[in-house]
DNA sequence: GATAGTGGATAGTGACACTCTCCGTTATAG
DNA sequence: CTATAACGGAGAGTGTCACTATCCACTATC
């Protein structure tokens, strides 16, 4: 397969997809000739994989390359904990102003607690960590007097706690195939993001329509 | 209060201040002569909710102006369900491309399963309806094979539920002050939103450490 | 009355994700 | 064996976006 037909079973015009080689998104095919190459299934495969976070996910040229460039290094025989290495690369280092330190180490000892009470296993370098401080920090900035203890939090943590049960079962195997694996836990978790802020939306709106009807049906 | 002043005190360049200005997101001070205006306590507040929606949901600022002028237009009386109105804002409405009817079809019928499943009171033009629409049709092209009926998708639905059962409480009431409640519901929207995908990633490393173990202990 | 600051208009900037044009070379149809 | 189409690669160009800088005549204030 060559160029043209790359870009017809993808449908990625040939100009980006020169421009993915460029950016080293998509290795090169195999070289026939100085001006001739081939390219197979793999391409098509990682293709796939970079509109999928570019277009669905919103992430940046140079973060989609940071996630392949992590999803390359995997090794089959690597913890399984390595699968969490490319999450990671979806999101951007923690940057602290140098006039706010406060307010970081205000969230830090919130998530801290927060963590703690959940009992969950996991460090201050785990993929999720800075988002949330980021978080946290932005409602304490747009939304003050909110107050981000555990008890406000907790009902988020056990949220999400229950989809991590099912996403990753009892029974999963990340050495069964790893390149599949790693294919799934990055995809999973662009992917699915966008259903869950979703269907939150769509909640709010069924329990603005049901339940607290009794407040506003005698106005 | 002037400019300078505005921009000490909310910390956006008066540039910056000036380009929403032009791009109306800001309205125009008290004019005390030609070139001279007063600004309020509601521009400041206007602009810390026009950077959280930008700098922390990353709304465009064409987006910020379409939630702003929903929130301009309700009316304390409005039944409570207009509070969506200025959420459905935050997403673009649904452009199904030509070629693409049959996995748009399959997407809608999936969630309206769902839905009917979960007996939601919603419906198609409802905000988030057209995002769940879009991620599962991308979870359908992306991840071939992924199965998007109600067996795999119902814990999202139910986990994002009782996060709403919480976000909305029983004696929650819209008439109290109608402007915060509003200003409330789309921050909240907006700023819990990467908290809830950052602590779900967390979630994700939690359980890949603890729960199973047991299949690469043995290796 | 000097100087700094003001609101408003216009133009410029840098990042980003492509997209276009060109080139000498190679495949391939007639 | 041509003629023509397609190729890979390099570089420059494009459109959008969110600002940012520069002017200007005018106003506040010391």
């Amino acid at each position: 397969m060559r160029m043209a037909e790359l870009s017809r079973q993808s449908g990625v015009p040939t100009a980006t997809i020169k421009y993915y080689l460029r950016e080293r998104l998509l290795p090169g095919g195999e070289t026939t000739a100085p001006n001739q190459a081939q390219y197979g299934r793999e391409h098509l495969d990682r293709l796939s994989l970079i509109r999928a976070l570019r277009e669905t996910a919103g992430l940046s040229i140079s973060t989609i390359g940071r996630v392949l460039t992590a999803m390359d290094d995997y090794r089959p025989g690597d913890s399984p904990e390595h699968l969490t290495i490319a999450v990671a690369e979806m999101s951007e280092p923690l940057a602290i102003p140098d006039d706010e330190t406060d307010d970081y180490e205000r969230a830090r000892s919130d998530l801290r607690e927060l963590l703690d009470e959940l009992e969950w296993n996991v460090d201050t370098t785990s993929p999720g960590y800075d988002d949330a401080i980021r978080s946290i920090v932005a409602l304490h900035r747009y939304l003050p007097g909110m107050v981000t203890n555990p008890r406000r939090l907790r009902p988020y943590g056990e949220a999400v706690r229950t989809l991590a049960n099912t996403e990753i079962p009892d029974d999963y195997d990340p050495a069964a195939d790893p390149a599949a694996t790693l294919r799934f836990s990055v995809l999973g978790t662009a992917l699915f993001e966008p259903l869950i802020l979703a269907l939150r939306k769509l909640a709010h709106v069924d329990r603005i329509r049901t339940t607290p009807a009794a407040t506003w049906a005698k106005r």
